[in-house]
DNA sequence: AATAAGATTTAGACTAGGCTAAATATTGTT
DNA sequence: AACAATATTTAGCCTAGTCTAAATCTTATT
């Protein structure tokens, strides 16, 4: 078992990858985890000597086979409980963050399956992050950012790339929720804002907006 | 807000102050923990010093307002819990208290109160046990252990004194469950058995089940 | 190729929580 | 009242995880 600050770290690293495949840097991960570059240091050689990761010094360091799975497990509760918190217990889904920060590291592995049997074996996080199934595949769609939709183009809202409280309650007021469709009307190049048709109604958003709203475009 | 090991420290003292109303001796806390008398020191003086408990050397610790507040908090969280991996994951009453000591720990007062409304307020968690309200209040009824009750009376089982896993599996292997209908048909003075009906069978049962039974007699 | 800027690691210190061994206080028994 | 047994506290050390400051490595620029 691992301690709960290690889990920690392998989930940031996990996160990181995706920006930087050829190895996570020091000061990267120091500021995913919001602390300093030399105690990444220290930790990341505890890691290492656990076998959770590969690091050599001064060039960054990649999960183990070992540490992936050990991540996703721990992505994997997050979301369940995310879900739990939204379906089952009335959270909005911008109150559940921390609290699943704090779930996600009890240990229990029956707990974990029979939760995800209860809330139906969901696909995706009330933030439409998908959920790894028990064996840590994700099944991943083919999603894009609004913003790099072209005029015309349509599809379905699947996610969020901001899940700030302020972005999720933009979302909310403006009545974007996770499953509605979208169509674009009309990208206005010199502010690229855009208008789009939703609700059936049209709404202009701007950039800072498009960029973080995930879309599954129609065919 | 308190730490893991805090919170540990004060559920203790709860659950040894009905022992030992006049302050619990730090060897008492020391076994209750599971650590050494050495370590209870020092960390009932922290506990002192933020007036979660009384402690005067060498005459033992008492919990203050706000430590038998924050005390029962953690006992209604670990309670509810319980009731919800038995109630909603289908977990058996024998496999919930190790995860329930996990989970009681988790921090958000609007989780522990949606948590109780979604279970519907129960009163009691799968071994007999009252679940404080929000506002700390135990329900306390009047139960008996089985071992103290006379020839011919009657009464509902409520609660086990023993939550060991090897108390609970025995239990289940005779049906016996909370709520189930006991009467004594017969004490056998000798070695302090009991012939018990229950199911509509006569069972008998040794002095070491029924001093861990709890009872609600009729009338 | 040299060097300055930036990134990273090392050294040494701190806190929470725990342990062992030694010192001290309390209690029970004569 | 004294002393032995037991309980408790103190002193000093340990680990995990963090920090600051200093040292060292890498990289970008000339």
């Amino acid at each position: 078992m691992f301690s709960l600050s290690e889990e920690n770290y392998l989930k940031a690293i996990f996160h990181l990858e995706r920006k930087y495949a050829g190895g996570v840097s020091t000061n990267a991960l120091a500021e995913e985890m919001e602390t300093k570059a030399s105690s990444v240091t220290d930790m990341v050689k505890k890691l290492s000597d656990k076998d959770l990761v590969k690091y050599r010094k001064y060039q960054g360091v990649q999960l183990s086979e070992q540490g992936k799975r050990t991540a996703i497990e721990v992505i994997r509760k997050h979301r369940l409980w995310e879900v739990f918190l939204v379906e089952k217990l009335n959270f909005s889904w911008d109150e559940v963050h921390d609290i699943a920060e704090q779930l996600e590291h009890i240990k229990s592995e029956k707990l974990t399956d029979e939760l995800d049997k209860f809330l139906g074996h969901p696909k995706r996080d009330p933030h439409g992050d998908p959920i790894p199934d028990a064996e840590g595949n994700f099944r991943i769609s083919n999603k894009m950012l609004l913003a790099d939709l072209e005029e015309g183009q349509s599809g379905i809202c699947v996610g969020v790339k901001d899940s700030s409280t302020e972005f999720l309650r933009y979302l909310d007021k403006n009545e974007i929720t996770l499953g509605k469709a979208i169509k674009i009307v009309q990208r206005e190049e010199y502010d690229e804002s855009l208008l789009i048709k939703i609700n059936d109604k049209d709404l202009r958003i701007s950039k800072t907006i498009s960029k973080n709203l995930f879309i599954k475009p129609n065919d």
